[in-house]
DNA sequence: CGCTACGTTGAGAACAATCAACCCCGGTGG
DNA sequence: CCACCGGGGTTGATTGTTCTCAACGTAGCG
């Protein structure tokens, strides 16, 4: 399948947005009010849109991968990513799941430290990293913008430390829940039937658990009362307080 | 002992600068080169020492702990801080360890995500973040640096995700030696008999690993001829190259 | 000269990994 | 139309790495 598939990718309002197409296609943005651009005036939007191109992956297909050269930023527009880093033998970290909204290349390295690729068909915006750095030399306001993403992502990353040095499996598996509820939330969509599109795999892999933990976590927490399984990969957060209790070690 | 011993802070080369003393004391600062500060010509440098000050810390003194207001950042000058975060019930995650020319609060939020501690007798500049904030509005150069600096804590922060989710013990301690030796050279010291001068039970926090299993693991890397232990927490990376390999998992 | 903090070592327990079987579902091709 | 196949998920039995609990050694400091 190569078509663009709208219906699996729910978060799409609008036409799936053409390389350069239109004027300034940024304007029409969806997503614009949860990401860097949302800090732009017209004239910078403008300047944005002249250097964006837009590209669709189908579920699996990688983005890039760890040491290629990093010519591109990208900005997650629908759909889901993840990022992660192998070690020689094929053990494999995520290091974090992109939703729509979420910009993805902030190490601006000259090569790539993770590799990329869709969770399930998604939609992104793709700046090139010289001309995106020429346009930060210029609006200082946007380099403002990514520092404070790039702070924030640091917190982020460093709960994350938290949980796979010093959690139990249960424990991060709630987390893991708690977290994507919140940002289903954030980006206004509903966060609690929270939608899981990631294999037990992936979650393992992010998790620092094998599938197996993952899976007989699963099943102890909804026979514990504190999630239901529902069609689709969404779960219930039945006991939400419980989950909370949980994820925080208690 | 409220005395600053010189002497236990090998990397201090001149007199403890004082609060405010001279008319520029970031002139003759001895970490310079290796900061956020590097970037900064005359005009901005007399900025930055208007609005500095220096503190020492003695072993184990708190510098701040997680959700304080985050009034100021700082700068390691000498010696070594360890940066965490708590669960409820006391287990601790370190999610870093901070040496000379280490910046600390880039997570520019309203109050500090971790807490932070002195691990031997240190030496810091601070600067009050509403007034850093405003120098970082007038200089976008500094705020550029600064996301250069945050954009590599980041890359940092997902080796060491990495490290904590899917390497084994022995990986963890090896990645962890040769880390701090490549820290050490690139501040200028000695990167082989590498100094560690945090406490085992701190390197556990950090690699997500208890005291005895870190002693253990010591151990047999001494007993296969990796390291030597010295006297003075120093340790000697007697086969690096066999390091190198069990730190990447091969 | 003890006290305390830190480090090391040992024995046993526990949590998660591994190895393996099975189910379910969707897609494919006979 | 249905049998086959493959991937993902679940569950079970067993193993193993690391944790826990405990004892002991050592060094620094009052």
């Amino acid at each position: 399948m190569t078509r663009f598939d709208i219906d699996k990718v729910g978060q799409l309002q609008n036409p799936v947005p053409r390389p350069n197409a239109g004027s300034s296609p940024c304007r029409a943005c969806p997503v614009r009010h949860l990401t860097v651009c949302a800090a732009l005036d017209e004239a910078e939007l403008a300047q944005m849109s002249a250097i964006v191109t837009t590209l669709e992956l189908s579920p699996g297909d990688p983005l890039f991968d760890e040491g290629e050269p990093a010519d591109h930023l990208f900005n997650v527009t629908a759909g889901a990513v993840k990022v992660y880093k192998l070690l020689a033998d094929g053990r494999r970290q995520m290091t974090g799941f992109l939703f729509a909204g979420d910009f993805l290349g902030l190490a601006l390295e000259e090569t790539y430290a993770y590799s990329a690729a869709a969770i399930i068909h998604t939609a992104l915006c793709r700046f090139p990293r010289r001309k995106l750095e020429r346009l930060l030399d210029k609006y200082p306001k946007m380099e403002h913008r990514l520092l404070g993403m790039a702070s924030h992502e640091l917190a982020v990353a460093q709960e994350q430390m938290l949980l796979l040095g010093r959690k139990t499996a249960r424990e991060k598996i709630a987390s893991f829940l708690l977290m994507l509820a919140r940002r289903a939330t954030q980006r206004g969509q509903v966060g609690d039937p929270v939608s899981v599109p990631m294999s037990r795999n992936d979650i393992g892999d992010f998790l620092g658990l094998t599938t197996e933990t993952v899976s007989r976590t699963f099943t102890r927490l909804k026979q514990d009362g504190s999630i239901h399984l529902l069609q689709g990969g969404k779960v219930a957060l039945s006991d939400r307080a419980r989950l909370e209790d949980i994820a925080e070690g208690l």
